[in-house]
Parts: C-alpha cells; structure tokens; sequence
RNA sequence: GUCCCCAUCGUCUAGCCAGGUCCAGGACACAGGCCUUUCACGCCUGCGACAGGGGUUCGAAUCCCCUUGGGGACGCCA
C-alpha cells in the first residue's frame, strides 16, 4: 500500500459526537492505520448559527476517548474561507460558473410552484442564458448575486467507481446549476468541502451514503480546478429500529457517544461494535484486538446496505443495542485485568471510593478482586454499583435479598453471629478452613447448605447473587466478614 | 414529484463479483438443558432468513428484468 493515503473525518460541530459519526471516523481512522496513512481532523464550522465551542470539545473527547487518535488537526473550515472564495473566482474566471441574480424568494416560488405541480424542484437556469451586457447591467444596479456552477450540457455524465457502491453514473442533465457562492460571498458546503479536500491533499474520502448525492457536484467542481480524484467510499448509513437515519434530535442522549462512556463502556469494545455495523469479515469474526482489527480491516468488507442500530431505549433489560452490551461484557470479562483496573477506577474516583493503595500496597488484592467480580458484570459501573460491598462499608442491602434469604430463615439470626465468633477465632482465613467451618456448622445445625451460604452472601453483601461464597469471603476478609455477620442479627 | 442507492434469520452479518460443495454458515437476542450454594460465566440443543414474480441455465441466494418495500439527496444547512 502506498504511504501518502491521506483520509479525514469532518464533523460539524452541532452537537455532541453521535455513533454514526463515530463510526464513520473509526473506519477512517481504521484506513489510515492500515495503509500507513495520515487521519485528519477537520472541524466544519462554517455555520456560525449552529456551531458551538461545546460541540467541538465534545467531538474532540469523544474521539479522544474512543482512541481515534488523528495525526493532524484539528483544523477548522472557518479559517479556510479565502481559499473556497478564491476557488469560486477561478471558477467564475474559466467560466466554469456564472453569476446568478436570482433572488431568493423568486427561487423559493418556483420551488413552490414545482412542488406543486409534482415536478422537477431544481434550478431552471434563468440566470446561465445572461448575455455579458445583462449580467454587466445588472451588477451596475449592485444587485447581488450567487454563484453557480455551470453544469456542462453536453449530454455527457459524471462516472466514477465508489468502492462500496461500485460504479455510479449520473448524468449532467439530472444535475442542477447549484449554487457554490451565497448572495454575501459565503461559500457554501459542496464547495467548501471539496475545496478544503483538495488543499488538504485528501486521497480517499470515506463518508456516509448521505454524500452521495454530492458527490458527482463535487467531482465537477474537482475537474472545473483541474484537482485529482480521490477515491471515493460511501459507507452504508445507521438507521433507527423504524429504518429512519439516526440523529441527535430524534434519539437524544442514547446515540451520543458520551452516553456510553458514562454508562460503563469499554472504549475499544464500542468501537469494536460501531465497526461491525456495516463491515465484516468473510469469517464474520466478532470480537477484535485493535491491531487484529488494522490487520484485517478493508474497504471491501464494507456492506452496501445500510445498517440498523438496535436502540432499546426503552426495553428495561437493555437499554442499547443488546449485541453492543454483549461485546462490552466480552471484552469486561477477558481483557488483561490490569488493562481492566484503570477503567474501573475511573467508576472509584467518581464514586469517591478509590483507594490509591489499589495501585500500590493493596494492589494484588484489588486485581484480584475485580478479576473475580468481572465475570457476571456487564459495565464498568458495575464495579461501583453490584460490587460496591466489596470495596466500601457503605453498600446498600437490597430488600429482596433480605427477604429471602436472611428474614425467611430465622435460625440465621443466631447462626450468623455465631459464624462471626468462628471465623473470628481463625488464625488465618484460608478457603478450605472457612468451608469446614461452614459445612460443620450446616451439619450441627441440620439446615440445607443453601440457606447458610445465601445467608451469609446477603448478610456480607446485601445481594442475593455474587461469586462464590469461598472466594467471596476470602476477598472481603476475615476483618469485613466478622464485622458484618455479626451486625447480621440487626437485619432482623 | 425528480434523481440516486439498497434488499439473506428479530438485529449485525457470511455466501453473491468468478451459478452447483447452501434443504443457506456465524454472532447477538430468545427458548430449553447441563454445570451449580445464588446469580452469572461456560458448554450443548432448539427457534429463526434468501421480499414477490418472471426469465437465463441441466442447475440461481448468487446473473438479467419487472414489481414491492426501505433509505438517501433534491437549502443562498453542513
């Protein structure tokens, strides 16, 4: 692969970053790590109206959290107005573009007018038959004009190869004179665009089938500059469970990237699942390591057809994409627990229950903990919330856990306190020792083992589920044990 | 309305370009089972799709056409 592949990501910053537009950046990204080419980053922001500052942080750490690390950039599309102003005299120079006089609202009553009529809404081409003494006339009368390129008319049509939509042809009939110049000399986006892609020497653009239409636009406006193609790959778009495109104001927070970072996702995991939204293997391999993915991603596992992201808002047991869910709990139960601990203390400090001896003295017991409370958890924040017990005294008892498994069985209220005295009298508090003592006192008291074991899992816990009782016991400690089964009886 | 794109299990998809090995494979979800002190994990089994109709062919999920369905673009937004 050639070294100078150049692709880029550009965002408009009006809004947070959304799974779509992660997704489109991390195949990117993906190309670009691939081919040993460079990411950009460009901010579009020339709409003043609705870009934010809050947006373009937000963008920026999303990507940054995601690990889309570019390689330059950001850049912002606002700075570059000059060159796309400057683009458009070159255009309007060689003749590639006229001046169009037409007002606005003329525009919009013809548009009225062929919405009516169940006809074609686009530019009829008034202004392109102006005589040079009608144009000169009416610049004389300062009348303001737009810029619009002058689709040549000569039968022909724009061909180009995509490399996920194959060839595409469209002729130049079926396209409208657009503009490129507004009325007060701001460029707009089509020219902007493939402006700012030209000067930033971009070789393949990687974006959704959404700028497809613009594509063949664009690519007059490269020819009518004399720029060279790049390779083009329009990548099936993310639609909602009703087939509708995704959007921020239609899904709110649960297509927000930042919802998933709170909400106990692993970085990777979720670009892991972005990326098979739309792209496979001929294997259809799930779960990849980020230099596994580069080694085997490429432009032709990307599916034509658009994709569906399953949001279950408003189903109580997912709350997103089950199979999203599903590869975070994967990656949470089998990545490198110290690759794990450093997410998990994200959820501590914020919780305001980490111990910076979790990194030092009390280090191993902390891996070995999560290690041992990852395998039923599904987030990040799980670690705060279900295994709160584990690393705080201050856990909350969950009532259905006391009812069944403490206040059903009343002999608990003296077994455990009793249990307390046991374990206190231990010299260490080795797993085999502790099961003796348990089984022993099952024994002597003729009760069913599950009823001495949930209860003290409750009792130390405040949950009816949670690792095995041993080992669950083993990683409180003697000391947490023996404080908690003897505060058991105050349950009751 | 005009132009463009798409179409395999509920969802993500493999297979399609180079037709037979596909009564269609995997993953998630779902159902059942095993394991088990709980809940998970893990393992096993099951449920479940080539949108419809025409062609071409000895043979079509794969090629062609039509229909239907879905999506996108059509802005002096990006």
């Amino acid at each position: 692969m050639s070294n100078d592949v150049r692709v880029r990501f550009a965002p408009s910053p009006t809004g947070y970053l959304h799974v779509g537009g992660a997704r489109t950046a991390a195949y990117n990204w993906l190309y670009a790590k691939k081919t040993g080419g460079k990411f950009i980053l460009r901010i579009e922001d020339t709409d003043a109206e609705r870009s934010t500052d809050d947006a373009i942080k937000g963008i920026l750490d999303g990507m940054e959290w995601l690990g889309l690390d570019w390689d330059e950039g950001p850049s912002f599309q606002s700075k570059n107005i000059e060159n796309h102003v400057e683009a458009a005299k070159k255009l309007l120079e060689s003749g590639d573009a006229y001046k169009c006089f037409c007002t606005k609202e003329e525009l919009d009553a013809k548009r009225e007018e062929a919405t009516k009529n169940k006809g074609d809404m686009r530019y009829d081409g008034t202004c392109r038959r102006l005589s040079p003494e009608q144009v000169a006339e009416k610049e004389a009368q300062g009348i303001s004009y737009t810029v619009r390129l002058k689709v040549p008319d000569d039968g022909g049509a724009v061909k180009f190869k995509d490399e996920v939509c194959g060839f595409i042809e469209k002729r130049h009939e079926d396209i409208e004179d657009f503009i490129i110049v507004r009325s007060n000399g701001q460029p707009l986006y089509v020219l902007s665009n493939a402006v700012d892609d030209i000067n930033d020497r971009i070789t393949h653009i990687i974006r959704g089938q959404d700028g497809l239409a613009n594509t063949p636009k664009q690519i007059l406006i490269y020819n009518a500059l004399g720029a060279p193609l790049p390779v083009f790959a329009h990548i099936s778009l993310t639609l909602d469970t009703k087939k509708a495109k995704i959007s921020k104001r239609k899904h709110g927070e649960s297509v927000a990237v930042h919802f998933y970072r709170e909400h106990g996702f692993i970085p990777w995991a979720f670009v892991n699942f972005l990326v098979l939204l739309g792209w496979s293997t001929s294997e259809s391999q799930q779960i990849f390591s980020r230099d596994e993915l580069i080694e085997k991603f490429s432009l032709g596992g990307l599916n034509k057809a658009n994709s569906v992201f399953d949001i279950r808002a408003d189903d109580p047991k997912f709350f997103t994409d089950p199979k999203a869910i599903s590869i975070n709990s994967h990656y949470i139960k089998n990545m490198p627990v110290e690759e794990l601990a450093p997410y998990v203390k994200i959820e501590f400090e914020s919780t305001g229950i980490w111990d910076a001896d979790y990194e030092g003295a009390k280090k191993e017991w902390f891996n070995s903990t999560i290690d041992l409370l990852r395998e039923r958890y599904h987030y990040t924040t799980d670690f705060v919330t279900l295994g709160k017990a584990f690393f705080s005294d201050d856990f909350e008892f969950e009532e259905k856990a006391v009812n069944k498994n403490l206040l059903k069985n009343e002999i608990l209220k003296t077994m455990l306190p009793e249990l307390a005295e046991k374990f206190s009298a231990m010299e260490g508090f080795g797993e085999k020792e502790i099961e003796d003592i348990m089984r022993a006192m099952i024994e002597e008291q003729g009760v069913k083992a599950g009823v001495l074991i949930n209860g003290v899992r409750t009792a130390v816990t405040g949950q009816a589920v949670g690792p095995g009782i041993f080992e669950l016991l083993i990683a409180l400690g003697k000391e947490r044990v023996v404080e908690r089964l003897k505060k058991a009886g105050a349950l009751y």
